[in-house]
RNA sequence: GGGCAAUUAGCUCAGUUGGUUAGAGCGUCUCGUUUACACCGAGAAGGUCGCGGGUUCGAAUCCUGCAUUGCCCACCA
């Protein structure tokens, strides 16, 4: 129980004021963090003698925004705090600059873990929504990360803070890829890529984690051939058997050779194919590929210019390659296949313990399905020599050493960087598609928007009948969609809305223009397709009677054809685009015209146009209108959906913040002194920033790399949400003060390795604060008014020596970076030299009755203490700014000089 | 299959360029209710520095081999 002191208040007037008997971490370290905030001093402009000062910059790796502060974080708030508090108390302009990250798949995945617990999921929203509500979720806890920043001391410049979805930082990001795009050093390609079919999306190949499964191994009969595989479900479209040129055993074979065989599904006919990449040694030395889903098969197919198959699907069902097993999951399918092939006699044996690597989601631990899509790669070959160079010359160092040599290997062996994700959450890349051909353009200048919407809901669409140029009215349900369909609108800036004047397009363009206030023009040229006389029947009926309705430029009866609605809608969608050159503008119109200005504007087959879904009530289209497409001449575009990875514009981060390329920071402070970090960010951050870095600004980011490890739990493992061994810090700092979880984290931590976390060790630090603030309130119980004077003895010269040399000591093992070194000397010099010896030596002598011996001790201990407490705040701010301030008043430690 | 790191007191770890009796925190034991502090003080026990070789006047520290543990990287169907 707390014994209940008076407070200061209640002593008379123009007595010393008292020091409380216990320091009282949770009340004293928010009061003394505020006043440091408010005194401007983080901000490196507002320090004393700000212009004659030296930069000292660190950039802060911005911590994810998407939850709470863990105690890696603590970490590296923990060595980046000391850094910047060393360097600013020795003269320094000392910059340290704070920032959150968006974390795009990271905070995806968070908030769908979200969405899936409120029973709902990102596949049932728009892709604005879903930003929209990630973006709100992100902005609350970024607030609390920076509220967690706060309680651990970090004396950051709130004032330069920036987050990684800033207007500025996407505009920085964007340049970068336009550079590189038109360097040549950005490509779109077909590739494998590693997919997850939960997540749907496609990752880098850091993002992957090998697990070590055993799995069942087939060997097939495949012709004359026996082929090994752990995965049957991809041998539908196996077509090509491969083996060594070498390999006596198949020195028969010639490459190119065709051979009849039964397969799984029916007889096939397969090309033999020679390559090097077979490994003799291996199962038979006979195999068969599937380009669209391995990426060594992929390889050979590329090498000899094979066709490729896609047999499974994004979601990891099979396609109708499979025949009777498509739709089912691979799971399900495998042993079915199975069941076949041994029907078949096409199965020769099963080895069933084969132990193998398989690649899995690092989130989700999903098996990865390797597929061929288009994404945006990054050539990092030119890169990687340039900053290879770079390390070479030692431009960067890397504390520990080791990590050059970690760094540079990987550099040595880097492969093309796939940065786009199919998420929502990130930046979105600036990349648009001419919807006719789909070539991909960079940042073309879109000149106008156009928004295709259909009406929204009638009663005859919900009783399904055919109404074309029959004039019916919205229902409820339709207005109401109208009217959402405006909200949506309503951001865009439009300029005019042109409607077909049959009642229900005239309803919901009315209903729209109210919500944006724009004009409407009718024509109606974009009328429904006129349905003679089956106008007003049920679609089923109709459809019993004639068969399909959806003919091309056959009539049913008198009705109007697909082909007329295009032709008369094509003239007058052009017409209207000439008329309205750049102007915005919201197009309503009916089921059938969409379908078939769907057609015109994608260049689809008739067949393709009558046979894709119909556009719903109310849904909007878009497209963009940009410059001449060179290969198709078309002019209509659609933005990429997909997303930066995430790394790659945090890859740019150093020069990204200071303000590249005018900024007064930038041109300052870059490159900034250190980057401290993660050791396990060393491929995904460290090299891209030193590569970016490089090739954005010509100079590296950084010059000095410092790399802390990972944060383990009492027993040395690593911590994780489903071990529930994560040590929140701040329980920990609730429990016994940010100094003393400080002193925890940096005692005994060498760079690089991973340091335990035992909640003991923290006490003992906790027993320090209180011991640090006791023997200060012992030095001022003794002061008699105010700080004393008098002729130091020898033994007083003595201390003070002593005292010197153990902080040049400390000094540099600071500047050696050594921290775990100056920490533990400064904790053993307080504790075992001031407290122990030096107070006690001094008690005789201030309990004596000679004012002149008691004014020289007192000044003396003084002085050590005070000393003491500059040594010590790096590590343990708070509570030496406490004492600090008790002693010398209206003055701030954090800015004293070192 | 490569690469890196670690192996020091019961536990978690320091030990800076090789130099006198190898250190810290926590834990254990003994003593102490001395007016800064029991979240304390005084003291003690506890280590053949993973194992084997080597270099050296001298090795926890440098070299080499081995063992164990951990981490990273790698397209064997």
């Amino acid at each position: 129980m707390k014994n209940p002191e008076p407070t200061n208040r209640s002593c008379g007037a123009g007595m010393p004021e008292k020091m409380q008997s216990r320091y009282d971490h949770t009340t004293a370290e928010p009061e003394t963090y505020k006043q440091w905030e408010e005194s401007g001093a983080f901000n490196p402009d507002k320090l004393p003698d700000a212009k004659g000062r030296e930069p000292y910059t660190i950039i802060m790796p911005p911590p994810n925004a998407n939850g709470h502060l863990h105690a890696g974080h603590a970490m590296f708030v923990t060595i980046e705090d000391i850094m910047t508090r060393y360097a600013r108390m020795n003269g320094k302009s000392a910059l340290w600059l704070p920032g959150a990250d968006h974390a795009g798949f990271e905070t995806q995945v968070v908030y769908e873990k979200k969405l899936e617990r409120e029973g709902r999921t990102r596949f049932e929203m728009s892709r604005e929504e879903l930003y929209k509500e990630i973006m709100a979720f992100t902005l609350e806890n970024k607030s609390h990360m920076e509220g967690e920043l706060r309680s651990l001391g970090a004396s950051c410049d709130w004032s330069r803070e920036k987050f990684t979805l800033d207007p500025a930082v996407i505009e920085t990001v964007y340049d970068t890829f336009k550079k590189l795009y038109a360097d040549g050093l950005v490509y779109r390609g077909k590739r494998i890529v590693s997919w997850c079919p939960k997540h749907q999306t496609s990752f880098s190949d850091l993002e992957i984690a090998d697990v070590e499964r055993v799995d069942p191994f087939y060997y097939l009969q495949y012709g004359p051939f026996v082929i090994g595989t752990s995965r049957p479900e991809t041998k539908f479209g196996d077509k090509y058997v491969v083996m060594h040129p070498d390999d006596p055993r198949y020195a028969n074979y010639a490459d190119g050779q065709k051979i009849e065989l039964e397969w799984i599904n029916g007889p096939i006919t397969a090309t033999v194919v020679k390559d090097e990449a077979i490994d003799m040694e291996f199962g038979t030395g006979a195999m068969t590929i599937t380009p669209w889903h391995d990426a060594v098969d992929f390889g050979i197919a590329e090498r000899h210019e094979l066709d490729r198959e896609q047999i499974i699907d994004e979601r990891g069902r099979l396609l109708p390659i499979a025949g009777e097993f498509a739709g089912m999951k691979i799971a399900e399918a495998r042993e079915k296949i199975i069941a076949k092939l041994k029907g078949k006699g096409l199965l020769v044996k099963v080895d069933e313990k084969y132990n193998h690597v398989v690649r899995t989601c690092y989130k989700c631990g999903t098996v990865i399905e390797p597929q061929i899509k288009d994404q945006w790669f990054v050539k990092t070959k030119p890169l990687a020599e340039r900053a290879l160079q770079a390390i070479e010359k030692k431009e960067v160092s890397f504390i520990p050493e080791r990590y050059e040599t970690i760094c540079r290997q990987w550099l040595e062996n880097i492969i093309d960087w796939n940065i786009s994700r199919q998420i929502a959450w990130g930046i979105r890349i600036p990349a648009w598609f001419c919807v006719r051909c789909g070539e991909a353009r960079v940042e073309p200048e879109i000149k106008a928007k156009w928004f295709i919407v259909r009406h929204g809901e009638t009663d005859s669409n919900k009783s399904k009948r055919l109404v074309g140029q029959g004039d019916v009215p919205l229902n409820d349900e339709g207005r109401a969609q109208a009217r959402a369909a405006g909200k949506k609108l309503k951001s865009e800036k439009i300029d005019l809305i042109v409607s077909s004047d049959l009642g229900r397009c005239r309803e919901t363009a009315a209903i729209i223009a109210e919500e944006i206030g724009a004009e409407v023009a009718y024509d109606p040229a974009f009328r429904e397709r006129n349905h003679g006389n089956l106008e007003g029947q049920l679609r089923e009926d109709l459809e019993a009677k004639h068969g399909n309705l959806y003919r091309y430029d056959e009539r049913v009866t008198d009705d109007e054809t697909h082909k007329e609605v295009e032709d008369r809608v094509w003239v007058a969608f052009q017409k209207h685009r000439s008329a309205h050159g750049g102007k915005n503008v919201i197009l309503v119109s009916h089921g059938g015209v969409i379908r078939m200005l769907v057609k015109q504007i994608r260049n689809l087959t008739p067949e393709d146009a009558l046979t894709r879904p119909s556009v719903k009530n109310a849904e909007v289209l878009s497209v963009d209108v940009g410059p001449t497409c060179p290969t198709c001449e078309g002019d209509l575009y659609e933005q990429d959906t997909d997303t930066f990875d995430t790394w790659f514009s945090s890859g740019q981060w150093p020069f990204i913040t200071l303000g590249y390329p005018d900024g007064k920071d930038f041109k300052k402070r870059y490159p900034t002194d250190v980057m401290e970090t993660a050791g396990e960010i060393i491929f995904f951050w460290v090299t891209r920033m030193i590569m970016l870095g490089l090739y954005v600004t010509g100079e590296v980011p950084f010059r000095n790399v410092y790399l802390h490890g990972l944060v383990l739990d009492a027993k040395g493992q690593k911590m994780s949400k489903s071990k529930g061994n994560v040590i929140s810090p701040l329980e920990i700092t609730t429990k016994y003060g940010t100094d003393a979880l400080r002193m925890a984290l940096v005692v005994g931590n060498t760079p690089g390795t991973s340091l335990a976390l035992a909640e003991d060790r923290v006490r003992g630090y906790r027993n320090f604060t209180t011991k640090i603030w006791n023997a200060a309130r012992f030095v001022y119980m003794n002061r008699q008014g105010g700080s004393m004077s008098g002729t130091p003895s020898a033994d007083d010269e003595k201390n003070l020596d002593e005292l010197r040399t153990v902080k040049a000591e400390i000094t540099g093992h600071i500047e050696r970076s050594e921290f775990h070194l100056a920490a533990e000397k400064a904790y053993h010099y307080f504790w075992h030299t001031f407290a122990d010896k030096l107070i006690e030596a001094a008690k005789p002598r201030l309990q004596g009755d000679k004012t002149e011996e008691k004014a020289a001790a007192q000044a003396t201990l003084e002085k050590l203490l005070l000393e003491s407490m500059k040594m010590l705040h790096p590590f343990m701010p708070f509570v030496t700014e406490a004492v600090w301030q008790k002693f010398r008043p209206g003055t701030m430690l954090m800015i004293e000089p070192w």
